[in-house]
DNA sequence: GTGAAAGCGCTAACAT
DNA sequence: ATGTTAGCGCTTTCAC
């Protein structure tokens, strides 16, 4: 493979030409630059980004750990990662973790192994073990979506919490007052923030909080599926379920609608996140929506301020949300 | 940061020694080694990845272009991918490319600019320039899911037309004559071989083809949607909808229910995939599951094995299909 | 078993 | 405006 020596060669100049040529073309005479791009092509160079990176200390790669890319809301942040990422020379390194710690931290020694520059975590999950902090005293990431309020980087985040509470209090509006939830993991801060939201609702109310509504769920369609079987069985059911996210909800209509229940008739679904699935299904699911792709554009460059070290003190960013009433939600059924 | 020159320092050694202890450790004395070990601790020793590759010329980088990460197939074949990968030390490098052949060029150019040893594509698309062939005339890619049948690398894929015609003789079983068929992009190969699998059964059966019950989409939800409000408003109604893929199914069938269609008894619905939600939509969907997990293992150790310059001739590998029978199809309504 | 030294391809002072 | 030169941090002969 041709390296900057042969081109400097065919060219009849220096390598510290070729490389000013190539890298601050204003450097050089026209003439020079002429000749040298036609070396460039004549002897088919490429320039070896590995060394270039590793001889200017800067990878401009940018290591974001998704606990996984099939989910569609995480798929909308990473469009908006890419965008901004571009526009400002930075190539993203997609890792998707399955929330595995083992594949988080060997994603994460990319950049405590210089290559990459830094780290977007999306989950509330610090993958570094320490020693990382830079001059600014902050760590080289960017906690996004899922977060969690310590450590000395800054955090993009939805304000889960009067999300839930405005989603309850809409299915308070339409009448309800047994409002039973499927929860996300226990792990996950998304899942206290929305309950704590949901009660805060429930307080304006007046209504006392009964924890036999709670059921558990882990963002999957078959928790939500499972959860949607033992709300149908109840003796004394709930008339509407706020879900912690749409695939629960998904899940748990199916088995609402199996057991015979008519949706929103006999019992309201509320979902969270308004992935595209959502406004088709049967009926189009009532639910959160959230600026995805914002919130990675948003990530990506508080991430690149504080690699620049042009940010002292980490900001914690909130994002806006938006209630999408659809069909799935309708009047309580007078009993 | 400390470097390897600190550590040799520290323990009073060499830098050729560090180097061995950390790499080859069975070269050095275990009392080196323990010492070796002591100050690297001591030290805070990172080695700089970006130096070791750049030095050896093996990045063990893996780039692996992804049309959208969003799609749920997709995302098991990822999985799989990066399964095998750890398993042979290399790490995977996602490229969400929106099917925007910049940002293909964009990654393709970290394997030319020696970022990374090598490139999966699961598009039918060769992002690199040419002058890439390696030492026994293979690019340094494999092309999987969706391939093209040209050029010098392995490719893994299944066998669309034989899927496709499984899946039309299961509604032709079913009684079905006049099976819509709502296809995917143009642009795309599955598109082709799916339609030649849906031909081939309807001329094994003696059913003329009628390309009026061909519908465009382009494996979207909206696609499907789309092409259900026509299907439900045709005088001359299929009986059954073939849809190329699963988001594309689940579309139409919110469009025909939504049309007082009854699925399946006034029309069937099969899709292709598999995709985590066609067992959670009403009706379940039948359609065709493909092993996606093991299209990423294949396509990275098939990768690693062509970088390693222990495949002479391309291999082209076919992986097998299941057809999955679900609620969303059913006996023909006699008319 | 260990050390000295060369050099991977490039950038960035510094010199001209 | 261009050339010379010294490394970036590491691996790898080649001596010893």
């Amino acid at each position: 493979m041709a390296n900057i020596r042969d081109v400097a060669d065919s060219a009849g100049v220096s390598v510290a030409t070729v490389s000013r040529a190539l890298q601050q073309p204003e450097r050089v005479s026209p003439k020079t630059r002429t000749k040298v791009m036609t070396a460039v092509d004549l002897v088919g160079y490429k320039p070896n980004l590995m060394a270039v990176k590793f001889r200017s200390g800067k990878t401009h790669n940018l290591v974001v750990l998704v606990p996984t890319v099939a989910n569609v809301f995480f798929a909308r942040v990473i469009s908006g990662m890419q965008e901004t990422a571009a526009e400002l020379g930075y190539s993203i390194l997609l890792a998707n973790t399955l929330g595995n710690p083992d594949i988080e931290s060997h994603y994460a020694k990319m950049v405590s192994t210089s290559q990459a520059d830094g780290l977007i975590q999306l989950r509330a999950l610090n993958p570094f073990d320490n020693s990382m902090i830079n001059d600014n005293g902050l760590l080289p990431m960017v906690n996004a979506c899922e977060v969690i309020d310590e450590g000395n980087y800054p955090t993009v985040s939805l304000d889960n919490r009067a999300a839930a509470k405005a989603m309850t209090e809409h299915l308070l509006g339409l009448g309800h007052t047994r409002i039973a939830m499927i929860k996300g993991p226990h792990s996950s801060p998304l899942t206290q923030d929305r309950l704590l939201g949901y009660k805060d609702a429930l307080n304006d109310a007046n209504i006392a909080f009964d924890d036999s509504l709670l059921f558990p769920g882990d963002f999957t369609l078959q928790a939500g599926y499972n959860a949607g079987v033992t709300i149908a069985q109840q003796a004394d059911r709930p008339t509407a379920v706020f879900c912690e996210n749409d695939e629960t909800a998904i899940g748990a209509m199916q088995a609402l609608k199996q057991a015979g229940l008519r949706i929103p008739e006999d019992i309201s679904v509320a979902g969270f996140d308004d992935i595209a699935f959502s406004a088709f299904c049967d009926p189009p699911l009532t639910t959160i929506a959230q600026p995805a792709e914002e919130f990675g554009q948003t990530a990506v460059s508080l991430l690149i301020d504080v690699i620049n070290g042009k940010i002292r003190k980490a900001p914690k960013v909130i994002m806006p949300f938006e209630l999408i009433a659809r069909g799935s939600t309708g009047p309580a059924r007078i009993v």
